[in-house]
DNA sequence: CTATTTAATTGAACGACGTTCAGTTAGTCC
DNA sequence: GGACTAACTGAACGTCGTTCAATTAAATAG
């Protein structure tokens, strides 16, 4: 069969990264093959070729996706200036979304790209959108000319807060553990911005 | 070719986990295949699966090996009864060894089981007892009547600290952050430690 | 309106993957 | 020495991502 137009080429993409989307949400990433997502759409797995460069890359947009659904589901919380507060509505909205979509976000973070590969920027860019929220959170903890610091303490908290949420999503934590992953964010959260309050200058182990 | 006796079982399951873990190390977690693996011991495809239920089996086992590794430097660390102290020298071996063995390092967290699997219990003990270190060294800031405190909070720090060592092995902080993981985690253990000093019942806001 | 060019789409093919299994053969036992 | 057992292999199956010549519909030109 020679050239369709039953779609335009946006319309296509749209269509496959949605597909795509489908198998992750429905059997796990595990399950999401080329020939399904052709399947799914109705054209043959060559076509997806036109579109992508391969798999990696459908893969690393429909996680750009992913991105930009949590961030506006994070953005949508307005602020009160209490960073506790504030960082358990965060810790609330994101944890809501993980479990609404458990693949999804397995995805996104559990995917490694093959060897040598980097992110693309634009993607980078999404990341650090939601790392902005953060430390907007935890703004009122910092002085301005410790913008520095508050950089690094967003940081080390998401990079936390990730561990939680990974090790909860692999199921490597029931295991170990009866603390729900929301009870051991907010632990964490809470510890957390106690030792900010005290130590606004940490002090490390000499050595 | 028949029946050979140029191996015992035991010899060829040793060089099976030891080819699989030397082309890990080399190759990284990508490159294990059960022909490659078959190929460096000199057997064929079909022999690995007289000795393991399959592919997955076999890197359970290989896994297993790396956790006893790994708790064979943390616990040769001798405990000096301050935290800060001990946590850090904790931390030192373990990115040391992560750092030395980044490749087995993410075989151990980034391979997810397939679908409904379960870790067998042994592997869970494993990782039981490298968490039990963590709560040893936190020890002194808890009293004896709230061993389920202390163990909540080694478990937050652990998965905390996995967090940092997940996204710095993904190379998903080099991107967002100029801070090394080290420092990430040191900064992190001091917060923590602080934190916890101050609060010893968390005060998690309200509703 | 027809001829030519262009671009989308396909199906078959490639090599590699995990896994299975009938057939072969070396060791073991009587 | 013959029967039995268990280790080992090679070929095969179905799947994967990816490529590409061939086909055909749309777009363009005359």
């Amino acid at each position: 069969m020679g050239r369709r137009s039953d779609h335009s080429r946006e319309e296509l993409y749209e269509m496959t990264v949605a597909a795509a989307r489908g198998i992750v949400e429905a059997h796990g990433f595990r399950a999401l093959t080329v020939r399904k997502i052709a399947d799914a759409i109705g054209y043959s797995a060559g076509t997806l070729y036109n579109l992508f460069d391969n798999l990696d890359d459908l893969i690393i947009r429909l996680n750009g996706g992913t991105l930009d659904e949590l961030f506006d589901r994070l953005s949508a919380i307005e602020g009160s200036g209490d960073p506790t507060l504030d960082l358990d509505r965060l810790l609330g909205a994101y944890l809501a979304y993980l479990e609404a979509h458990p693949n999804l976000w397995n995805l996104l973070f559990e995917y490694t790209r093959p060897e040598g590969q980097v992110l693309p920027k634009w993607y980078v860019d999404r990341v650090a959108d939601i790392l902005g929220l953060l430390e907007q959170a935890l703004s009122p903890r910092f002085p301005e000319d410790r913008a520095n610091e508050k950089r690094h303490a967003a940081r080390v908290l998401w990079a936390s807060l990730h561990g939680i949420c990974s090790l909860s999503q692999a199921g490597k934590l029931e295991v170990v553990t009866t603390q729900t992953p929301r009870e051991m964010a907010r632990l964490l959260v809470s510890i957390f911005l106690t030792g900010l309050e005290t130590t606004s200058t940490p002090n490390l182990p000499g050595r």
